[in-house]
DNA sequence: CTGGTTATCTGAATAGTGTTCAGATTATGG
DNA sequence: CCATAATCTGAACACTATTCAGATAACCAG
């Protein structure tokens, strides 16, 4: 770890920024988002120390960027995956409104740490955007508004049905990845949601 | 901080493992569980940096030790806060339930770096300890019991009963401490959930 | 009361950390 | 081709976790 891994040929890094960022990441995924290292990350990268400081003003502020990133992979992640689920039938919009549950459990299981980092206070929002701007809540108000649109879900719960589902689905992967509640009870968790919000 | 807080009569302290909890939990208030410092507990605690490590390996496992110590320090909180709500009536049942969601949110935004080390992967179980064990979660189901027995709930919500309450009410703290959601977004959930589950 | 045993705590040292800043390097535009 | 501006380095400062030999004092047997 006292040595440069990558040795540049030009003083220039050339793309500096990006790198840092993906290091981090590539530390953080491995270390947990304590734990992650300025100095491990200047090593990785080939870089001095103080390097880093040219574009990011502290080790808060490229956490934070690191979570403006996370976000939008997540959302990226769940466009993709609901993607599979084309059409306007009431089978199509339920189970685009399950795979988006499954996909936020898949992605937290599969980066734990990047999920901690995310939903850890590691990066709070400035209360400036809105959640409303999510891209991963306008997916599930789509997706809660085709469930009531194809007859799938009563309108009555439609009101509800963003913050139940949304805290229902973050809670559970949460709880889970902590060793709070089984890996299995993650289906169940979407079993009794479609049950109690009566889809169907 | 670069001065001893405490100045001690005796050389021995008496009962440090327990004022470095005290002191750890009051800083990690302050600066977050990340941002704690071995160094600077001691300094207030009145003890040299190395005294600590007499009672905890690391800091990670002081972390540890702490979470427990939080853990069950929510558990009285909730059950203070239900015995508020005493009697058998279908009225009480559902006061009860509601007022567990309640305690743990309020003391989610009261202790928000305490609730972030508690569910931020700082402390995480040893998948030794039952998740059936935990004080809450008895206390959880017990209120579900009660909604069933009194008829205020329908019994086939009742399986789902407990996973959905913790799932949800875990989810909209994390969310609301962390700025995804608004705070007043917590009653609503709330409403929607009892909604939901058929709660009367 | 005495002396040895043991738990407790200190001091100093090692190795690593975030961060700053004067200056070295080099890309870029005139 | 040269001046300017962007980029990166080196060294420094103050701080961190952790280890360990030794100092201190509580405690207990005689």
């Amino acid at each position: 770890m006292s040595v440069l891994k990558v040795s540049r040929d030009s003083y220039h890094h050339g793309n500096l920024q990006e790198a840092i960022i993906q290091s981090a990441i590539k530390l953080i995924r491995k270390n947990g988002p304590d734990h992650l290292s300025m100095r491990e990350i200047s090593y990785e990268v080939g870089v001095s120390p103080s390097a880093a400081y040219h574009y990011f003003p502290d080790k808060d502020s490229l956490v934070r960027g690191i979570g403006q990133h996370l976000f939008a992979e997540l959302a990226s992640m769940i466009t993709k995956s609901i993607e599979k689920f084309p059409g306007t039938s009431a089978r199509a919009a339920k189970l685009r409104f399950r795979e988006i549950g499954r996909a936020y459990f898949k992605w937290a299981v599969k980066e734990p740490n990047l999920f901690r980092l995310m939903f850890g206070g590691f990066c709070s929002s400035d209360e400036q955007t809105s959640y409303k701007a999510d891209a991963s809540y306008i997916m599930l108000n789509k997706a809660l508004d085709d469930l009531v649109a194809t007859g799938a879900m009563p309108s009555k719960f439609r009101p509800y049905g963003e913050i139940l589902t949304w805290s229902c689905v973050q809670g559970a992967s949460n709880l889970i990845l902590e060793g709070h509640l089984p890996k299995n009870a993650f289906e169940d968790l979407l079993d009794g949601l479609e049950l109690a919000l009566g889809v169907k």
